[in-house]
DNA sequence: CATGAATGAGCGTTCATTCAT
DNA sequence: GATGAATGAACGCTCATTCAT
């Protein structure tokens, strides 16, 4: 990459992306409705007139932040199992860490609680949204399970199933913190949280586990 | 007396209660925003007007079905465990059961889903909602537990945390039944997938579960 | 007038003034406009469907509390005025005094403040007020300038004009009571202001005019 | 450039004034309860947003209206009466014409009658009104009575309470051309009106009376 | 007579979208 | 490319009026 291109033309290329960032902040935060297009101009430092230079609509501009941000999250998480080397539970282990620390470094997947609040107003996006991030999403959980059935690790299973058992308290977690944060005490940090629900998913909750 | 209904045969009773039907089933499905009080009265037989009636805003109808709806079910939660006599895994299944028969019968718990949805526009409603229903839900679930615990048939654990795993993805299911209900294929009827959670949840993952 | 009326009687024919003093009430402290037909029947002890069986419609009971007020007092003062016997300046003394301790005792005058406000939407009842209250009210006054004139007290001058002199400060004054008393520190009761204004007033008026 | 004037081509800087002018008349002749957004709007040649552009809510657009319209006509007057060479009654001639010729040209003054109308239902402008306009004028005429006490022109007397007397009804006559211009047969001039005033007013004033 | 539940037109305010500059 | 003034449809809420009881 040469460095003739300006600091102008750099930001040029670069608006579009920081709308979705302004958006994305905001939609996760406020909720797509609520979210005011004079808020996402101000926070990505344009008006609101340039906002429709890029994107058609409010809705588009929605549409483009699930496909930029969420999109590649799972592409490097499908890659990242492809690659993996060692037993199950670590790669189970070290993919839901790293699913965590995106969820908390930055916005991404609550998107999800935008789609679970305006999603009903916007079939399209929702159908884009549940194709390509959240059955997608399961699969790859489920894909982790698999091996883990076939190591000998785990015990055969629906892990179609047992990924959304997994997923579920996670994603809630997060949800939870946007809604409810100023009502938790909270002094348990999120790590805490996704170990203890790791060791509880893995072990159960029976004092003496049965075989079945 | 005939049965020509009219609008003035109505009474004044009952009018309160079809109101917050029409409202809980509206903002459940498209959320609290963007429920229009037009269509709370439409479905509920009235015209606007007659909603305030009975209710000073949009945001005391939402706060008076939390009331009359999630409460009692509480209640209704919590003298069960009080008086239920047998193994805490059976209580724990018929307690859930129940649970999810009332999410199913009627849209009561999705309340959840507004609440995560736009909690944060209306603090005052977060905060009774998280004092009345989030923790007051997870004692109880958690009590169950405690029960389990104390009587053998589950390890020694943070049964409030715990909780929060049993209860997640259940909640999470019929979240995602509203948002996403049209692209599931759903070969599973509720039943089945709560019955696989919580044998998820009293087994465990693992093939040979070790004692920690 | 036997008294075989019962209260209940009694109740039943007194119930349009009753309303009316309800309404002149609430006119005068917030403006036709403002006042809601609600209110004006809590006054008056009844339900707004009751307001309806006496009159047509809020502009009506308007109408009607002019009307029945304001009509009587000024044929008082004519009669007053007519079987007077004494100096012009006493007679506009006792006829200005009369006429404050009335608008203090009730709201009567007031409409005057509700003409003002309100009086564009309504040409009729304006056309009504202006024909029997403001413009009799002039003349009532003018015929004691007249008096004093013929009987030399006062200089020859036009006295509808002078009339207008004489009114326009008390009304004034009582309106604005309505408008800024909370902002008026008043030390001086309304008595003091009449007397100020009508020694002023008798100063430029008087043929003779005295040093005091 | 060429006189094609489009909805794009007005300044930003000339529409608040704009706005507040449609306000002024349509609140002097309805009253601002009366008056609707949609109607000042489109008296201002804009939309009803627009409006909001400019002015957070109808009560500040009406509050802004008094700073802009009020205050600095008290300003002027004030500092002709401090630089005003001459009689005291010149002076008061000149001060009472040149404020008449205001009230005349614009609808200035009579914001008196908006505040008489809708004053009680807003306390924050009241009493602002009261403070900076009611007080200030009346200050104001106070010292030209004053200065004629002072030189010997008038006679000793509360100046305050007086100047109240001189501006009652010059204030309420043209309230009442609003009011009911439309029925005020009207064979006079404004300047009529106030001349008669004047001279009776003086008439009571001066030390030393003469018959005119 | 009296009630009060119900209506529905109307207003203040918001905000996604447009477009002349 | 970028602006921001302007739009107008939409929504929450109010209240005079109606009418079955």
């Amino acid at each position: 990459m040469t460095d003739t291109s300006t600091r102008w033309q750099r930001r040029k290329d670069a608006r579009p992306q920081e709308i979705i960032d302004a958006a994305l902040t905001l939609f996760t935060q406020r909720g797509f409705a609520a979210t005011k297009l004079d808020e996402v101009a101000k926070l990505a430092g344009v008006t609101k007139g340039t906002v429709y230079l890029y994107f058609d609509s409010k809705e588009e501009l929605f549409f483009s932040a699930i496909r930029e941000m969420v999109v590649p999250m799972l592409e490097l998480g499908e890659s990242r199992v492809a690659s993996f080397e060692g037993s199950a539970t670590e790669l189970l282990k070290a993919l839901t860490h790293s699913w965590v620390e995106k969820l908390l470094e930055r916005k991404g997947v609550c998107l999800t609680k935008v789609m679970l609040s305006d999603g009903n107003q916007y079939p399209e996006i929702a159908a884009f949204y549940h194709q390509e991030v959240v059955l997608r999403g399961r699969r790859l959980f489920a894909s982790v399970l698999d091996k883990g059935v076939a190591s000998g690790e785990f015990r055969p299973m629906d892990t179609l199933l047992a990924a959304r058992n997994l997923i579920a308290p996670i994603l809630l977690y997060h949800i939870w913190l946007h809604s409810f944060a100023a009502f938790e005490s909270s002094d348990m940090t999120p790590r805490d949280y996704v170990d203890f629900h790791l060791n509880l998913q893995l072990n159960g909750l029976r004092a003496h586990p049965e075989r079945n």
